[in-house]
DNA sequence: GTCTATATCTCGATAGAC
DNA sequence: GTCTATCGAGATATAGAC
């Protein structure tokens, strides 16, 4: 076991800076020459590890794709058996905790999103197509909460959307919301507080009746 | 009025070529030459109306930021002196109209909400300053409402943050929500009227309370 | 104002010593 | 495995004729 002359861990050193840096720059406008200082090391390591420039984004996004359904199965799964509403506030408390940690995961998301998505398409329908993926699992979820008379008879598909959107968006337009409500710039945490109470009353009640 | 010997409208031809390329493949990803292919003129001509590749972007980008505030803003004045729940419909149907025929500028938009905002930074703080922003004016339309108790009280930045991210996201995420609702991907109008009608019945009633 | 040809430069990638 | 030095492709930008 002592024998192992491979490099402590370089390896794993450029791909988390490389994470950072096209999560920062966006693939086209991240240079080697950054990820390398990121990593501390040298330029011609990275293609020593990755042969291409190409192939390092590749390994970057599929990692983070990965990250990211497997967060949303997590916050499903630990939505887990009680009543739906219940679960709702499991997992929009967990999902937005996951992407307060990982801000660089959802850029590079968003990033490949408006890019097209060549890339994300196949990745996508493959993991999808068997009807098993994390947000059609939550739909389900939501269904059944729907047949059971838990909840209003919505599309569970839309409700998805909706509560993704209202948890992720404001991490993406957080220049634009740091105007309008001062305190997401300044202490992040206190604004998710607030964000997590109100996304649950809006979808619990929504506004329409007042109810103070 | 006869002697202008200027080309017929290159610059504006060359503009818009850049406005939908820039949104295609982001500020870095964008080549010169595919621009001016696109505007079907050389090269060159984009150097002589813009001086660099620099300040094309810096002027697109401005154009498509005030686009987007003028969006809103109409979105907000036409929602006018109706009652709060009247207003709210009628955000939402011009707010999405627009992003739908206008979806390069959503993307160049949150291509530079990504890059950090260096160049956002600035314009938006200019902006928002006065208090009379848009996104502002929507939140004391909502507060006035909340005052006269017609709907419940809720943070109306807040509200604000909600409704936009309900509008928008969808548009961002286009790729990941065609896998969980196909018709996205296939009569976008009709997807869009489904959503449209899924939003305003979240933000009237919530999903707590069965009503079929 | 518009074009062709070319200069300049940045950056990804490789060669080769250690 | 790690470094320095350098090549070569491709992109921005300019020169100069028309």
């Amino acid at each position: 076991m002592s024998e192992m002359e491979r490099a402590p861990d370089t390896e794993e050193r450029i791909f988390e800076a490389a994470l950072r840096v096209f999560a920062r720059k966006g693939r086209d406008g991240a240079r080697m020459q950054e990820i390398a200082d990121e990593a501390q090391i040298n330029k011609a390591m990275l293609h020593y590890y990755f042969r291409s420039k190409q192939r390092l984004y590749a390994q970057v996004f599929q990692h983070v794709f990965r990250r990211l359904n497997q967060a949303f199965f997590e916050a499903v799964e630990q939505a887990g058996e009680r009543s739906v509403l219940a679960a709702l506030e499991a997992f929009v408390d967990h999902y937005i905790r996951f992407i307060a940690d990982n801000t660089d995961v959802l850029h590079l998301m968003v990033n490949e999103f408006l890019a097209g998505g060549e890339v994300i398409q196949a990745e996508m329908s493959e993991r999808m197509a068997h009807g098993d993926a994390p947000p059609q699992r939550f739909a389900a979820l939501l269904g059944r909460g729907i047949e059971r008379g838990e909840i209003a008879p919505v599309d569970p598909r839309h409700l998805v959307v909706t509560v993704v959107s209202l948890c992720l968006f404001p991490f993406v337009a957080l220049p634009m919301v740091s105007t309008l409500i001062p305190i997401a710039a300044d202490d992040l945490d206190a604004f998710l507080e607030q964000r997590k109470r109100h996304i649950l009353e809006v979808l619990r009640h929504g506004i329409e009746a007042p109810q103070a």
